[in-house]
DNA sequence: GCCATGGCTAGTA
DNA sequence: GCCATGGCTAGTA
């Protein structure tokens, strides 16, 4: 309980993306993975929201496919995550998929 | 529906 | 090994 190891960079980079993503808005694992710098890790970002969004408190319920859709199973966590996002002012159609054309996160190019 | 892909935590010994 | 992916093809209608 001493030395908590500290996360790989990836990891670290990948935790600072999640947490950027606004309310009202939606990331997909694979957008994810490509702001933090590795483009084809979105498994990855998946690995990183399953192990540790209790432990970091991020807001895991913003990251869904590509297909503009809640990935987790019904029964699985699909309920928990529909409500977060509705909380978030995001209407969620009953096959989980929302409006990418207006939620999908545009991510911010500064510098 | 298949399979290549990438980076490494959590939990135990 | 694990993983809450992604994207592309074959094979149908």
């Amino acid at each position: 309980m001493a030395t908590p190891k500290p996360y790989a960079p990836f990891t670290v980079r990948a935790l600072a993306v999640i947490r950027s993503i606004p309310r009202g808005k939606v990331a997909t694992y694979a957008q994810v993975a490509a702001v933090a710098g590795s483009p084809l890790a979105a498994r990855q970002v998946a690995r990183i929201l399953h192990s540790l969004s209790r432990k970091e408190r991020l807001p895991w319920h913003r990251v869904i496919n590509s297909r503009g859709s809640i990935s987790l199973p019904r029964g699985a966590g699909f309920e928990q995550q529909k409500a977060a996002l509705q909380r978030d002012g995001v209407k969620v159609k009953e096959d989980g998929s929302v409006d990418m054309k207006r939620r999908l996160w545009v991510p911010r190019i500064d510098a």
